[in-house]
DNA sequence: CATGAATGAGCCTTCATTCAT
DNA sequence: AATGAATGAAGGCTCATTCAT
């Protein structure tokens, strides 16, 4: 009937205080750019002292890598793909989409951070590629090569059609991240004309026309 | 029968100079990111003194502005989609894509350093959205709504539909840039994988199984 | 029954920091001059590092006029000129030469730094005539008005006059700056030579001679 | 009957080059003070090239020796002592102060810069010191001695007197360099008063009284 | 001699990091 | 464990000076 233990509680606040500081560093980082952003700024938005940050983190970069430890969703992703297979690829793919689209576009601010650094820091970006892209692009070729076994897709080069769809994805992103308008205020349709872009393309004018 | 006049000499003199300084930074920039790169290693990188750099260049950001200007392209642009009128949609669209990927594809390590500090640079993002993106997506969709008009392609949402293409590419590249092994070994074929999708769609399928 | 508080204490040690730097900063401002002086110079002399002083002052121009504050003293010269109306012209000429001589003298050094800067720093300037000339030439104008209107001064242009005794004060104070030898090694009796110069003019030898 | 030599025309075309250089320094530290004010300024406003001034000066400091020799006038200032030899003792008062004053007011900006740099600037400071101040002030002695002795003026401190007068008239230049309104708009007024000043003193009016 | 581009030492200032309290 | 003052290395930029043309 003891209550959590010491070292529980302890854990528990040395959690919180790093949330507390990871989600400042993000609206920071967001909003000035990882190397533009002082640690002075991160303490002040967190409500802690300079010092205190460096309780919980090694450096600067320390947090970055934490607030990039958020997009690792691999498992989240895996499951994605799993519960999709019961249903036919368009259905699929438009749920798929779907989920991805709305999540990223909740983190949209993590990903203008950890993108602008990756693009030029080589060792987060391979940090990043190989514990997050990678399995990702695995799991979504083996998923697809079963649908193509299964005569639901055309045969086609499934590494670079993976691509081409996350591709999609991410350069939604990164346009609404550029600040496109149209992306910006209509986010939540966006799922939808992408996917039927991806199902159909746009030569399937000709499809409705024969029909 | 004179030569060169002394003017028309340093003019080209100082635009080779700068060419050599905005090179340098690029690939300086690309490498360390536009922050952590300093102005000292650029002018290491151009074979000239840090003052130098001064004499061609108001700071530090006029050279991230000059490289940007590399980028700006717009006129090119329209007339890749008057000539791509003269075509159907899926010539056009293949032919442009090309071109696009082709074009970006060697001037990444530009669209890297300008990608990584317009995502936090406000006031780069907006100077290129306006000057770049904007007028760019303007003539697409009207393009694309002429199209649509003639019936080559299906009724959809055109302005969506051309961030989805914009975005496809965009996204590609940014895979690659991130280290993408599939993209980066087999750029050449990039191209056409994406045209075909967006022209057919993974839905294709069904045709091929119809016929 | 407690001791000072902690903001108390802090406050304490906050000001005695700042005239730590101020005090350093006059020093080598004296001794180099305002632009010459380096802030490592500055940060050596105080015995901080460089990054303290900018914990305690905006910029190098702060130190500057945190110097000049000190030359501040309106009040105190008001004070000066009520006092004097007491005793009979002379009395309070001979005082007030004294006061403002004995002060002056002690605050060569920052009148040195203070002085030089001024000369060609149109801003500086202006604000220190504002703040300081001014206010005093309209003090002793006063005065002195009152003085000519109870016969005890001989009718004469009061400004030009006024300029005349505060120029004579400043003169000497420059003489000395500029190392004149007589004027460093006999401070003491500059005043009363000064004053009795003053009062008397140099032609008063006609007086002694009718006696 | 030759026309001038070879090295008599050069000799007069250096002499005014260097004239055209020192005369666009003056105005040039005039402004911004010797050390904000760059070679680059000098050079434009000179109408020669950077380069062309370090054919006629050493460096930037030799600059500024070159604009104070033009304060060196110590010889027709022992002129102006024997001259005023001739008159009484108020005659020779009005009129030096009125030659002083007059002169000084006319190279006034010249004494801004030079008084600036000589105030933090030891080795400057002592030069002028010794070519100018210290030899002026014996001749003023000597003949102020000659005036006591002849019981012109009244017995006192003459080193010290000699400061005073000295000090007053650099006084009043500087009030007048520090922006004074009223010394700047009526100048010319101001030998007259300064003389009467020290002729008579502020006392004068008992014996106006008496008489 | 004149030019002005090139140079690079050195400055002011910032900011990640440390450490005594 | 929290604080925040102190630190000092490093960066962007200036400018006196040089030198090839």
């Amino acid at each position: 009937m003891s209550g959590p233990r010491r070292d529980e509680v302890r854990e528990l606040v040395v959690r919180a205080r790093r949330e507390q500081i990871v989600g400042a560093a993000t609206r920071v980082f967001a909003e000035k750019g990882f190397r533009r952003a002082t640690t002075r700024e991160v303490a002040r938005a967190a409500g802690v002292s300079e010092g205190t940050i460096y309780n919980y983190f090694e450096d600067k970069d320390a947090l970055l890598l934490a607030i990039l430890d958020r997009l690792n969703e691999t498992e989240r992703r895996a499951a994605d793909f799993e519960e999709g297979m019961a249903t036919d690829f368009r259905g699929f793919l438009e749920h798929y989409l779907r989920r991805r689209i709305a999540w990223i576009w909740e983190s949209r601010e993590i990903f203008r951070v950890a993108l602008s650094e990756m693009l030029v820091n080589a060792e987060l970006r391979e940090r990043y590629l190989r514990s997050v892209v990678d399995p990702t692009m695995k799991i979504a070729e083996d998923n697809f090569r079963t649908r193509m076994e299964q005569g639901e897709v055309r045969e086609t080069e499934a590494p670079l059609a993976m691509r081409s769809v996350a591709g999609a994805v991410l350069g939604i992103l990164v346009l609404g991240l550029l600040g496109d308008k149209e992306i910006n205020s209509r986010s939540d349709e966006v799922p939808d004309v992408l996917a039927g872009l991806l199902i159909h393309g746009f030569g399937a004018a000709e499809g409705d026309r024969r029909g």
